[in-house]
DNA sequence: TGAGATATGTCAACAAGGCTGACATATCAT
DNA sequence: ATGATATGTCAGCCTTGTTGACATATCTCA
């Protein structure tokens, strides 16, 4: 992927600002963050013989119902062998349900079962503890900022399809 | 996009209000995020032959100069073996070096050597490069709004420890 | 001083979850 | 009818995690 450089003005003579000085801090902070998140759902998916990779599975097909293999391909940027192995699985022990496309029928629509919407419910509310427990005492506005900032991390090339993806199709 | 919001009231008013509402957008921006926050060192490791947990004892060790293999077992939360077997490479191929310490001579003390820090630099700059663009154009105080997150996001056991690794020691 | 405790290194085996390449099938679109 | 597309599958490989067992050097303390 080429990088789009951002332009921002500021130029001392010779010196590029950006390129500088090194954001340690959120470089540092955002790993340690991403460690102990996925790690509350660990322990549960442990007891279903699941990993990390049936979690994200099964949390992008219970969020989308009807959602297909390209689609979801697109989502975790992994390739159709590495998705087959955990969701034929997941099909076997009941959490997903394959069905042919109506309109297309080399499509599969992939669906969550009820067992399956409970799993990836209770995760869910695992990690939104987390969640809120560090947006607790904090300002009003700091979710939609973060919220913001996460979106804006995101590859520009990518970032309406995940827009559209988590908020649903936009009013405006 | 359909979506699959479960209709619920609370069963047990009072009881479980934090689990309440899933945090979705929240929870898959910052999948998405890290997707691609990853993603960029990516290319640049390839070319050394170097993988993700390459990447991360490099910065880390790079950062923390005369870190210990007890300490970077504790920042990255995987067995001595798994460390080891990187470990190794890093130092053979001269990017990391490990000298017996001097207090404790039981322990080795890990520098990044000028290499290691060039590498590890050149792919901070990159994750900066990202971090900055989605802070630009966003209110000042956004900064340290996200900072304060991610940090609260962090088992609390170990928040004091992060900040410290972090921000240094702190002089309040 | 001698007996543990500690810090690290190493061997071997295994598992999860990525990858590539090749090929098969069904279905759609022209 | 033909080529493109969506998916499935086999086979093998790589990275990076795991457990268990054991070795060595060094420190600490009674």
């Amino acid at each position: 992927m080429p990088d789009a450089i951002p332009a921002l003005k500021s130029h001392h003579p010779g010196k590029d600002i950006l390129a500088e000085t090194p954001a340690y801090d959120l470089i540092e902070l955002f790993f340690f963050a991403y460690r102990d998140f996925v790690s509350d759902p660990d322990r549960i998916l442990d007891e279903y013989g699941f990993g990390r990779a049936h979690h994200r599975v099964m949390h992008f097909v219970s969020r989308n119902p009807g959602l297909t293999i390209a689609e979801l391909l697109d989502i975790l940027r992994i390739t159709k062998q590495s998705l087959n192995r955990v969701l034929k699985e997941l099909i076997e022990k009941d959490f997903i349900e394959s069905r042919m496309g109506t309109a297309d029928r080399r499509q599969r629509l992939l669906f969550a079962t009820p067992q399956g919407r409970e799993l990836a419910l209770k995760l869910a509310k695992l990690q939104t503890r987390r969640i809120m427990r560090a947006l607790s005492d904090m300002e009003p506005e700091a979710k939609d900022l973060v919220s913001q900032y996460l979106l804006r991390l995101i590859d520009p090339d990518d970032s309406a399809h995940v827009k559209h993806l988590v908020f649903g199709p936009e009013e405006t």
